[in-house]
RNA sequence: GGUGCGUUAGUUCAGUUGGUUAGAAUGCCAGCCUGUCACGCUGGAGGUCACGGGUCCGAGUCCCGUACGCACCGCCA
């Protein structure tokens, strides 16, 4: 028997005891006579103490360890002269009689501290060093628990998991693929799912009625912080459901996993249209912590977000304004105090290129309410006071506004201006969580790549059936039964009520530009299978990754994934990918290229 | 595919206008230390300034390119 408690559990009514723990060296206090080693393992810190009474040779071991050995110790548990308040053993230490030595260790690269002076970069070239360290540990501790509670949930409502399989068939639309050569089919490949959204709707036509699974989709786009290669996510279909059972269902689990994990009783989530979401918010999954609500000045055509025509509340005499498709702006409470110095970095903000506006107009209320603008020369009080009316501004407020062409461009500008001004506002707080529904969203996007539409969602989500005769004559402005949870500015899952009617099915794919023969030999499975009984069905798809890092209050979901890739898809740990022999290859039937440095 | 920032000791970083032998902290090693817990004290070792090219009397510093890292845009049904 390696130990009789873990580092983590010995407390004050221990004394007396005598014990065993295992762990790795955290750190070594040598005082000379007295010795002092903090043992760690994943419960936590127990401290061994090596004093007068350990004979020569146990003092003489202790001073040999470093850190990270992993050792092994036995003694009795005492009573320590000063205690430690910082760590849960801290009333206690082990006077140790017998010390083993189970593997020493090289010195590590960085310090295994909650503290650690390590980068990004070398972290994760020893992510099983990084993972020993408390905050890391904890994410992994949260995750499982996440997981732990998706399955209570589900499992309480009756869903089965249900594996599906990873070498799949690779599907056009959506991301690209990951494909894996199939040696004993030459010159064919597998591609790996970037999600089983086809099969959870096959295992529905088999009639398993409520299917979910906790599974790894893999899609070959770059990354960011909040976008891995592989991730995981929480799939999951109901039959014989509208759109309101499914919100129900996964507004349920949501709260269960907030009451559950982090204590938290979340209010009934609002329901918010795409329409109004972009409206007000420029973006499809707004932060809803704060408000700050656009207000449209003026709109010159109808689109999908603006369903009247606003007319200029400026009277001519401002080009910009006055060739402008949009203008909208946002009412900044309290923040007229902002000094010229400020509102020029809010300008260079909004002239990034990841912004992309050509300028930011600005009006300060003052205290006797009159208004003071950037634009005062081209309008008079009059109209600024009716600017002042319009955004519901009052004395102290800052007034941004910013105008443009294109208004989902304008939107998306001021979108970023407004989570910018939230954040420096201080109203993006990480553990104030503000959760809703995105709703009713358009079936299709223009593609200016592809030149053609493009399912929004995916091409197997249902169109709201009021909407079912715009498909022939004006398909951009169908609206989908297809929503979105949205978390902080997260979109932390979205589904669809599908389509079960193998006719339907064959139009949007005619709509997305196959032709029969096409669709049948892409999609000829889901459709020959539906055919044969498919029962009306829906579901949604929670990011799991991305849930977890906001209730981990994280930054990347790196940080709650036990073995990420970096910045350029490489596991840097691993060194992957990598070269294959040239006898794969040939095994393969494939040839490469072009192979350097190998 | 594109933009920005970065790359200096094991690690995290500083390094002024281009100017003598490139610094700090921490870690590491050695010695001392009987209650430490961020132990303390003394001493020591540790550098291809990412790589390649250029400008210059002289480059860690300026310029160009490459590689790598991070963030973002495109992309991600």
């Amino acid at each position: 028997m390696y130990r009789t408690n873990t580092c983590g559990e010995l407390r004050i009514e221990n004394v007396g005891q005598t014990v065993t723990l295992a762990g790795w060296v955290q750190g070594v206090h040598n005082l000379g006579a007295l010795t002092f080693v903090d043992l760690r393992d994943r419960y936590g810190i127990t401290q061994l103490a090596f004093n007068e009474d350990a004979t020569e040779e146990l003092r003489e071991k202790a001073g040999r360890l470093g850190r990270e050995y992993v050792v092994q110790a036995t003694g009795i548990v005492a009573e320590r002269y000063s205690k430690n308040k910082k760590i849960a053993t801290g009333d206690i230490e082990i006077l140790v009689s017998e010390l083993n030595i189970l593997n020493a260790s090289e010195v590590p690269p960085f310090t295994i501290e909650d503290e650690s002076d390590g980068g990004d970069d070398i972290r994760m070239k020893y992510r099983y060093l990084d993972l020993r360290r408390n905050p890391v540990r904890r994410n992994l501790e949260l995750r499982h628990k996440f997981a732990f509670e998706v399955r209570r949930y589900l499992d309480q409502q009756g869903f089965l998991e249900i594996e599906t399989p990873i070498l799949v068939n690779s599907t056009p639309e959506g991301a690209r693929d990951f494909v894996v050569p199939s040696r004993m089919n030459p010159g064919q490949f597998y591609a790996l799912p970037q999600s089983p959204q086809t099969l959870k709707q096959l295992s529905m036509v088999a009639g398993m009625d409520r299917y979910f699974q906790i599974c790894k989709c893999f899609r070959d786009e770059d990354l960011r912080a909040d976008r891995q290669p592989e991730f995981t996510q929480i799939d999951c279909e109901m039959s014989f459901v509208e759109q309101e059972d499914i919100l129900q269902m996964f507004e349920g689990m949501s709260r269960h996993l907030f009451k559950t994990i982090l204590n938290i009783d979340i209010p009934t989530l609002p329901r918010m249209t795409w329409a109004d979401a972009m409206k007000y918010y420029g973006s499809d999954k707004p932060d809803t912590r704060f408000g700050m609500e656009f207000v449209e000045l003026k709109t010159t055509a109808i689109d999908n977000a603006s369903k009247e025509i606003v007319p200029s509340l400026f009277p001519a005499g401002f080009a910009v304004f006055d060739d402008a498709a949009y203008i909208g702006g946002i009412c900044c409470e309290g923040q007229a105090v902002l000094t010229r110095k400020q509102i020029d970095q809010l300008t260079e903000f909004v002239k990034r290129p990841q912004v992309g506006a050509k300028g930011l107009v600005y009006a300060r209320v003052q205290e006797d309410g009159s208004v003071k603008s950037s634009v005062d020369k081209f309008y008079n009080q009059e109209t600024l006071q009716a600017l002042k009316e319009k955004m519901n501004a009052k004395s102290g407020d800052l007034i941004l506004i910013l105008s443009g062409d294109d208004a989902m461009k304008v939107r998306k500008q001021l979108c970023e201006l407004r989570l910018e001004m939230g954040t420096r506002m201080g109203l993006r707080d990480k553990f104030n969580f503000s959760c809703l529904w995105v709703i009713d969203f358009p079936m299709y996007e223009w593609s200016d790549e592809e030149q053609r539409l493009m399912a929004m969602h995916h091409p197997f989500t249902s169109p709201k059936p009021e909407d079912i005769p715009l498909l022939d004559t004006d398909p951009a402005s169908v609206r989908a039964n297809a929503y979105d949870m949205v978390i902080n500015g997260v979109e932390v899952g979205g589904g669809s009520i599908r389509i079960h009617d193998a006719k339907l099915q064959q139009k949007i794919f005619e709509i997305l530009g196959f032709t029969p023969e096409q669709a049948q030999l892409k999609f000829g499975f889901l459709m020959n299978a539906f055919k044969f009984g498919a029962p009306p069905h829906g579901g949604l798809a929670y990011g799991l990754d991305r849930f977890v890092s906001l209730f981990a209050g994280l930054d990347s979901i790196r940080d709650c994934i036990a073995f990420p890739k970096n910045n350029s898809g490489r596991d840097v740990m691993l060194d992957a990918p990598g070269y294959i022999d040239q006898k794969q290859l040939d095994e393969l039937q494939i040839s490469v290229v072009e192979q350097e440095k190998q």
